[in-house]
DNA sequence: AGCAAAATGTACTGGCTGGACCATTTTGAT
DNA sequence: ATCAAAATGGTCCAGCCAGTACATTTTGCT
């Protein structure tokens, strides 16, 4: 029971408050699932209450929708950084590849945010046009590079930048998703430190080979 | 209402029920989920009650688990029917990637119950030393190709079956588990049986790379 | 035939959970 | 200074759902 003093009186500020409850929500529906989570756990977590919640996102599914769309946005910040033009072809690929598979492993919970939106069928994507275009611009990047390394002769032709990106993007999303039944299974040596170096040089080496142009 | 006719008299068929159970439980659970499926959903799906579920299962939580089970036991006996030993290393590994792509794609079911599975951090798998069996048993086929391959000197060494297995489940997966969100957001094209089919065919063929000798 | 154990069916409940309701405070505009 | 709209808090409820209690039938055994 909170004293008058603690309930009299309170500064509004709308922003930080669907901010504070967006970041809880990304952590616990990436923990739980949609029907997991519990609109009251993520209350309880935030510096307000379960009242804001439906105040500004409407339902759970509404709060779903935005953490999915938050999730997106936050991962996207993280690679914005990355910065390939002044690097040749075989490099810039090479450093492409790399830097997905560590930056999958380094957001666990957005990973895990898609896994559970595969298992809905992507209900809650498809009307996310904010995603749709962020995606379509991480395509746009490795085209440019497979059109530089077809010009410099490195690359193969036909070389199609969507089936590239599926593979990269196959590989180093399983990497992270498919860890908790692959190591119940195998053993966690792949995963460790030792053997992930190990994967990535395996994964940068087969995306090179794949897009080598055959003699080279 | 069911009348005295339909209420009275019954024949008893343990396993058959059982069995009823265990596949609506599969295909309930691949579609929504530990926590989204509703025991009582299930049981309207049987031919029996849900009382039936509680007596051989004991709780949702054991009938998941059973179905987990089960799962692996279907998926494992259509992979059965492989034969590899008569043929040369590059082509029996070809045809077993091949296969396998080919195989997880008929078997969402079960790649759903994997995707749960990993969602919930493989905590129902650990117990299991049925599912591991039969997965080192997976292994073991793996292993014989690389020997073979090696021994004929078309295969590299230090071979990893294990990091090979990895990256083979990887993209297989992969593509049956992302497949809603990835056409959500770049278009169904890849997923189309033309798309399938190179998807397929590239797969291969960078399995083929990683595991040959530097200069065959 | 008789009996105990196994197998099955029906009806119910207690707690959980999404969401609604009502009340209060803050804030910007006039 | 006033007022309406925006922002926030606390409480409650109605439906849902995992699990149970109770009752009945079947079946193997002696």
């Amino acid at each position: 029971m909170k004293t008058d003093d603690e309930r009299r009186g309170w500064t509004q500020n709308p922003e930080a408050v669907k901010q504070d409850i967006l970041t809880v929500a990304v952590s616990e529906f990436a923990k739980k699932g949609l029907s997991g989570t519990r609109v009251d756990t993520i209350a309880s977590r935030t510096r307000t209450s379960k009242r804001m919640i439906y105040y500004y996102f409407g339902d759970k599914l509404g709060l779903y929708t935005s953490a999915l769309e938050a999730a997106y946005l936050k991962v996207r910040e993280g690679e914005s950084s990355l910065d390939l033009e002044d690097l040749p072809p075989r490099e810039a690929l090479a450093k492409l590849v790399s830097f997905t598979f560590d930056h999958h492993r380094k957001n666990p919970d957005f990973i895990r945010m898609v896994m559970i939106e595969n298992i809905h069928n992507a209900e809650h994507l498809g009307s996310s046009q904010v995603i749709r275009d962020m995606n379509v611009a991480a395509i746009d990047k490795l085209s440019q590079i497979c059109r530089r390394g077809q010009a410099d002769g490195v690359f193969r032709d036909g070389l199609d930048p969507v089936a590239l990106h599926w593979q990269i993007s196959a590989v180093s999303f399983f990497n992270v998703s498919n860890r908790p039944t692959f190591s119940a299974i195998f053993g966690g040596d792949l995963f460790e430190s030792d053997g992930q170096q190990k994967i990535r040089q395996q994964v940068v080496e087969t995306i090179l080979a794949l897009a080598a142009a055959p003699d080279s």
